[in-house]
DNA sequence: ATGATACATAGACAAACATCTATATAGGAG
DNA sequence: CTCCTATATAGATGTTTGTCTATGTATCAT
């Protein structure tokens, strides 16, 4: 069965400066709060708001290891993302017709 | 030369349902304002406001045609933020390493 | 010129959001 | 148990956003 992710919700995750470059540093490597934290300008309680969106979009998944919080990409929403993409390129959905062709 | 895109605000454009859901119905069809907003439980100037995000951010074109604005998908932006999300998925950027990695 | 229709703009307002400071919680070291 | 470090939560605040009503603009038909 498919993952079914929420679209508008993962794309309001992404839809910030902040997080859209978090989630770019994840891509490749599991990273803690703290060396996000690094790269920004920002406090750690706006991190950790950043890091809730991007959780409960299902876009980032996090496991707690000691001390740290590890963040890494969950690359099947990911995935499905860049799918239900393509799938809309191809089908033609409810294909509505303008009321204003009367030409 | 590329289309350069502000995928941030092509991502705020289409993270929004009422949006998210213009944007489907353009895909396949070019459409004009009162078309749209027989869809939608909204008034007029708001489906402009939404209308005016979504053609601020690239993805959407508009051509005027007569009385009727007619409305759709400028598939370039589509393509270059489909094509984006392809990169991202290759290329490592910067590579930040986690300095929590004292275990 | 007049009226009707399609759309945009202005201004108001409540809800959502990004951010901060202060504080709480939880794990590890001594 | 105590202290330090990493992270989360609470509460406050200014900004942005989605929505509305009222009004302006532009095009077409008469």
């Amino acid at each position: 069965m498919e993952k079914q992710i929420e679209m508008v919700e993962v794309l309001k995750a992404l839809a910030d400066d902040t997080r859209y470059k978090i989630f770019k540093m994840l891509l490749h490597s599991e990273l803690c709060a703290c060396t996000i934290l690094d790269e920004f300008a920002i406090t750690q309680p706006t991190l950790s708001h950043h890091m809730k969106k991007l959780t409960n979009s299902g876009l980032i998944t996090c496991r707690k290891d000691g001390i740290w919080m590890r963040y890494s990409v969950n690359h099947a929403v990911f995935d499905e993302m860049k799918l239900e993409f393509q799938r809309l390129d191809k089908v033609s959905e409810t294909e509505t017709v303008c009321l204003c062709e009367k030409k």
